[in-house]
Parts: structure tokens; sequence; C-alpha cells
RNA sequence: GGCCCGGUAGCUCAGUCGGUUAGAGCAGGGGACUCAUAAUCCCUUGGUCGGGGGUUCGAGUCCCUCCCGGGCUACCA
């Protein structure tokens, strides 16, 4: 019997493009898509632009223009990318839509009827210039622990402090650089605690969870009580207001999974259906694609969302991990952080998609792309092992067909047609490594036998035809299989197939018998090889794009902007600040400590001092020995758990990985004051 | 510090309930072939299964411990 399933990628955010990253997850959830129409179920794969929030509110502003226009600019360039890949949505919606508002006012007044919604008034800073609240991350000023200056409205970079933004000393607004006042407001909160007992529940024993996700949740979430979810937001903000609670504003992430059900709606408005049929309906199974990122959105508040207001909960969330490329984060400097439209620009996006499933796993893993395998693995398996077989047995039954009974192939095709249940249950769990392994240890096994059986030779023998004949029918036939079973992956080779034998790829079950008696067309390029050196213009492309990289002098705005400039000080402020040009003479990292590199610094002479400072991500321990640094000579020393700091390194960098330690220029000596 | 995932051939990975001599693809080496997009076919080199200990007739697999990589989370600065 069929079955029913309402698939769902998550929403990409309208302040972005795609880029490759996004991209696993789409052509992920569109494989699995495909293969479960392939194999005849009800199934539809929805998505939206997720479009609320403070951040498109900021844009529209900086590039004057509404919002709506910004949101509409990208969801046209979203769809293009996706289009453009083969993800083949039956609707894509936008959260900033009718039906959207409909669905958060019936779910919020289910919520509010269970009793899980409470008011608090809470105390934000507010921008007076921009009109606006600020969240943590819009607020910047002096940590209250440590007074390091410029530090962000939630914790401190220096000292890990934790504290709210009202706590800050001089705070300042990113936005405009106003101060920032204190205003009141009330916000709604959902009550969660109250469904936790359904929560662990659920995220325990439903088996809508990997393993893993389930032990995080019980291990970070579900053994103390939830803390509330502040869901609104005042005025001004874009999205939806909130009927019972006027001048406030639902957050983005309470409107965002809700997008799911309003593109579900719209689905349903033009193919005469209902919403209940797909989200309160025990046949129907709901699938949530999304990224390790956004996991507890979708495992406790969306759950405990859908539960209250009465609809089905997921039936499974596949939860994948981020991208790597060739080991290493996504960079913009080396030109691996690529945009769904640069990769388009130089490649086929078959390459993609196949390397993706050659890859993907049911895990929450990361997925490294590696250029070089990226290259050999297509090339040596759909161009080698799979398009041969067509491409070189096709043309010898153009005038022909295929025969009118299937000859004896050895078991060649009987064997695949049952390696099709090991197939169809490594793509149902979500192990497309797997299956793709499979089809080609298929694809292995055809060639021999054209290899064996030498058509080229046959063809000059004309009392041979019909052997000739017979060849060529099993030699196409289990090239038609395996691009069946790749049809999920490779939509294009199963339409190519379909033209080329004049039988059209539909079914997963006509893999089970072969085809015969048709005519066969001209054989025509299905695909070409990849090119190193469109990988390598790829890369370049990206790189040029990136501000990290431009040659010229044309940088970013932001990392001035993410620090508001401290307020005035005098020269007499600045002379109180004794900074000495000073050299490493012995540097090791403190084991116990995530971030610190103890430093031994010389200021000449005898004068040595200890230093603990937090760049451990960003510099090898040998290879800051020998070198000059500026030191901040007169800072009072501190006790810290390690020893004495005596003194501070002056760098720059957000931290973590990308910090800057400053070094004077040659001839600078140890001891030299800096002025 | 806590938790999660991983470590098997140069690379990417299989390896079921513990069961013969640990496998595949790619890459490398040698040969064959010429229908095919320099594609294909045959042969072949290559492993202390991260280290150590334990359970067992038998451990890549189970247990303990340590090391390394990645992630999440906390704390300290």
């Amino acid at each position: 019997m069929p079955r029913q399933l309402l698939v769902t990628s998550a929403l990409p955010y309208a302040n972005g493009h795609i880029h490759l990253g996004h991209l696993v997850e789409y052509l992920q959830t569109d494989m699995w898509v495909r293969f479960q129409k392939l194999r005849g179920n009800r199934c539809i794969y929805v998505c939206a632009d997720d479009t609320h929030g403070t951040a498109i509110m900021i844009r529209a502003r900086q590039e004057g223009r509404s919002e709506v226009e910004v949101i509409a600019d990208m969801q046209a360039a979203h769809e293009r990318d996706f289009a453009d890949f083969g993800i083949a949505f039956d609707n894509y919606g936008s959260t900033n839509s009718e039906e959207n508002r409909t669905l958060c006012h019936a779910i919020w007044k289910s919520i509010r009827a269970a009793g899980l919604v409470t008011e608090r008034e809470i105390e934000q800073l507010y921008d007076p210039e921009a009109k606006t609240f600020l969240a943590d991350r819009f607020v910047k000023g002096t940590c209250p622990k440590c007074n390091s200056p410029n530090q962000y409205g939630d914790n401190c970079d220096k000292c890990g402090s934790t504290y709210s933004p009202t706590e800050l000393i001089n705070p300042q607004s990113t936005l405009s650089g106003a101060a920032p006042v204190m205003k009141k407001a009330v916000h709604e909160f959902i009550v969660l605690e109250k469904l936790r007992p359904f929560l662990t529940e659920w995220s325990q024993n439903s088996g809508a969870l990997q393993p893993e996700i389930a032990n995080y949740l019980a291990g970070h979430f579900l053994g103390d009580a939830l803390r509330d979810w502040d869901v609104s937001r005042p005025a001004p903000y874009f999205g939806f207001e909130i009927p019972d609670s006027p001048g406030n504003y639902w957050y983005v992430w309470f409107d965002a999974p809700i997008g799911y059900m309003a593109s579900t709606q719209q689905w349903c408005d033009r193919n005469g259906s209902q919403l209940n049929d797909w989200w309160k309906n025990t046949n129907c199974e709901v699938h949530h694609f999304i990224g390790k990122d956004i996991t507890y959105f979708h495992t406790l508040f969306w759950p405990g969302m859908l539960k209250t207001a009465g609809y089905s909960l997921p039936t499974k969330v596949h939860i994948h991990g981020f991208l790597t490329v060739d080991g290493e984060k996504m960079s913009k400097s080396k030109g691996t952080f690529v945009m769904a439209r640069t990769y388009l620009n130089h490649l086929d996006p078959s390459y993609l998609r196949y390397y993706y499933a050659t890859k993907l796993t049911s895990g929450v893993g990361d997925l490294d792309l590696s250029l070089e395998e990226f290259t050999n693995k297509f090339n040596s398996d759909i161009v080698g092992k799979v398009v041969n077989l067509a491409s070189r047995s096709a043309k010898f039954v153009e005038q022909t067909g295929l025969a009118k009974t299937y000859p004896d192939d050895g078991g060649l095709f009987a064997n695949a047609a049952a390696a099709g249940a090991e197939i169809a249950d490594a793509y149902e769990a979500c192990d497309f490594s797997r299956a793709m392994r499979t089809i080609m240890a298929l694809a292995d096994a055809a060639n021999p036998f054209v290899e064996e059986n030498k058509p080229w030779e046959l063809k000059k023998d004309p009392a041979q035809a019909e052997r000739l004949q017979q060849v060529c029918t099993i030699a196409l036939n289990l090239f038609r299989q395996l691009a069946i079973y790749l049809a999920p992956v490779l939509p294009k080779l199963a339409e190519q197939t379909g033209e080329l034998l004049n039988d059209p790829i539909q079914n997963w079950d006509q893999s089970q018998t072969p085809l015969l008696g048709t005519k066969v067309n001209k054989f025509k390029h299905m695909t070409t090889r990849v090119e190193p050196e469109k990988l390598t213009a790829m890369i370049e492309e990206s790189k040029v794009e990136a501000p990290a990289a431009t040659p010229t002098w044309d940088d970013s705005p932001e990392p001035f902007a993410a620090e508001p400039l401290a307020p005035e000080c005098t020269i007499d402020d600045f002379t109180k600040v004794d900074l000495r040009v000073a050299r490493v003479v012995e540097a090791k990292a403190v084991p116990e400590a995530n971030k610190l590199v103890q430093l031994t610094l010389s200021l000449g002479g005898e004068h040595r001092r200890n230093v603990f400072a937090g760049i451990k991500a960003a510099y090898k321990p040998e290879d800051l020995v020998g070198r000059l640094v500026i030191c901040v000579a007169n800072l009072a020393p501190r006790k810290m758990k390690f020893g004495l700091s005596e003194g501070m390194v002056v760098a720059s960098g957000p931290g973590g990985a990308e910090v800057y330690v400053l070094s004077p220029d040659e001839g600078a000596k140890p001891g030299q004051r800096v002025h």
C-alpha cells in the first residue's frame, strides 16, 4: 500500500544566498523525495523562504527599500538556484504569507488555551535613534566583570562571563552608535516546562530522532526544568503582530516552522486537498530534514507547538552535519565558500548531486567535499562505468531496436533486480552512500559482460546479427536498471535513458523487468566529464568574490561596525597605557585551558613577564617563540587559575582562530615604549 | 570538565549476532583490448584494524583504559 508522506527542508533565511553547504540538505531531501515518488508513494515536498526578524528589517533600512522588496528579490534568487540544481519542490512558499498568518493565529490560540502562555515585563535596551529594541548581538559595551571594552550584549569573550545586556557598562547600539536607553516591554513566553514530560517521552521513545540527538537532548535540556521561551518581540519588528498582544510580534522562530504548514496549505489549495489530510492524519508521515545547528527548534519547540495545537508530530527529524571542503571549514579567502550560482557558472549540478549521494549517510557527522575525490568519483563511476555501458552498445542496435525476448545473460539482470530491495532500504534509511556503493557494484559486474561478448566483433559478421542484438539488449537493460536506481540522484540521466530507449522511467519497479522490443534512438552524450580546470575556475571565482582576498583596498565595513567606537579620550588617557615592544622567549599551550597560551616575554635585559594570552586557536606556541609583540606592560597583574598574568599581548580580531597579534616593524627593540 | 561521533590500505569507506586467510572502489604497478567520453577488461602491490589491557576456544567486532581528530556544552581567564 502506498505511503503518504509530507517532507520538508529547513527554510532558508531571506538574508543570504544559497551556498554549497545549504545544498547538502536540499539535495539530500530532494533525492529522498524523488525516491519516495519513484516508489509510488504519495509524497509532497514543501519549503519556503524564512523572511521575518530583525536582520531583514535592518537590511531593508540599510538598502532603503521595504522588507517586502528585499525578501521578494531574495526569494526569486533562491528559487532559481534550487531549480537549477534540480530540486523539485511541490510548493515553495514564504513565511510572510496570509496562509502563514492564519495558521500562526490558530496555533497561538491553542497554545494560549492550553494555559502555556505567560506574560512578563522585561527590561531591554532600546535604540532611540533607530527606534528599535536591540537584540543582544546588536549591543556592545564594556564588560561589567572584567572591564573589557567592546563586548557583546550577552557575554564577554575576554572573561567569558555571561550577563544581560542591561549590565553592560557604557552600552552602544551597533545600528546607530547611539547610547541605548532602558525600556520596559511585556513579552509573551511559552512555558515549555509544562511540556517536559511529553518532550522527554517523544524524544527518547518515538523513534523520530537519531540516537545521538536523543542523547544530546536528554543530556543538555531534558534533565532540568526547561526555560520559558520568549516568543514575542515588541514593535518595530518585521513579522506578524500577535492578535491578543497588540504591539508585539511573533519572534521569527515561532512563525518559521509554521511556514511548513502554510506552504502545505498553498499546495492543498492548488490541488484540491485539505491541510488536515497532511497534518492531522495518522496515516501521513511527516519528515523534516534539518542541519544540526537548528536541532532544538525542531526537537523541542516545534513538537511542543504541534502537540499543543493537535497536529501530527514529526515522524522523523533527519539531522545532518555541516559541509567542509578538503577537510576544512568553508573559507571565503580560500575560495571554498562557494555560492550555488558560482558553482552553476562552471559545473553541472549532476556532479554535486552524485558526490553528495556517495557521502551522505543517516548520521549527523560532517560531510567533506574533497575536490579531488569529487572529480574522480563522478568520472570513474558515472562516466566510466554507467554511461559507458550505453555509449558502447546503443549504436549497434539503432537499426534493430531491442530484442523481443530477453536473452540468457547468466543471471546478471535477475541479480541486479534482486539487489533493488537492498538499494531501496538504503535510500529509505537515508544511507545514500550505501545505495551508491551497491549500485556501483552492479555496474562493475555489467561492463565485463560487454567485454566478453564483444559486440564490435559481432557487428563485422552479418551471420551474428541476432546475437549482436541480444548482447546489446542485455547491456542496455543493465544500463537502464542502473539509471532507474540512480534516478533519485540523477533525474536527468533517467530522463535521457527514457528518451534513448523510448520508454520513460517513472517507477522503481521498472527495474525488475527487462525492457524489450522498443526502438533505440541515436545515442547522444549524456554527460561530460568533470574537468579539474573548471573546478579550479570555480574556486578562483569564489575567491574574487570574497572581500578578504580582493587585491585592491576594498575593505569591508563590517569589522569597524562590529565594534562601536569607544568614547573619546585624551592624550593623557592614552599615556596611562604603557605599551612596550617585547620578545616572546618562551611559549607553551596551557593544556587544561581551551584558549590559553602561556608566554614568557622579554622586555630586554632581565625584564621578564609571564603572560597568559587567549590565542591558542590561532597560533602554535612554537611559531611565537622569538617574534616581537606589543605588550601592555603596566596592566595590573591578574591571578588566573593557571598562574599570575603580568600583562597582555595586543591583538585584533573577533577571537577564536581569528586573532591577529600585532608586531612592530623591523628594527624595534624589546623594551621600547609605543607612543 | 561533561557529553556525542569517529580512528580499518596512499585516499574514500564496507565489515551483520564475536567465527575461516580483514574487503571494495579510487589511486599506484604490469598486461590486454580498441565498441566506448584516453572510457573498458584481466592480473597485481599495499593493512600491527589508533595504543595497551581484559573476557572468550576464537576479538576489527564485546568490556576497561589511554591517545588522537571533530562537534556540542560548561567553567576558567
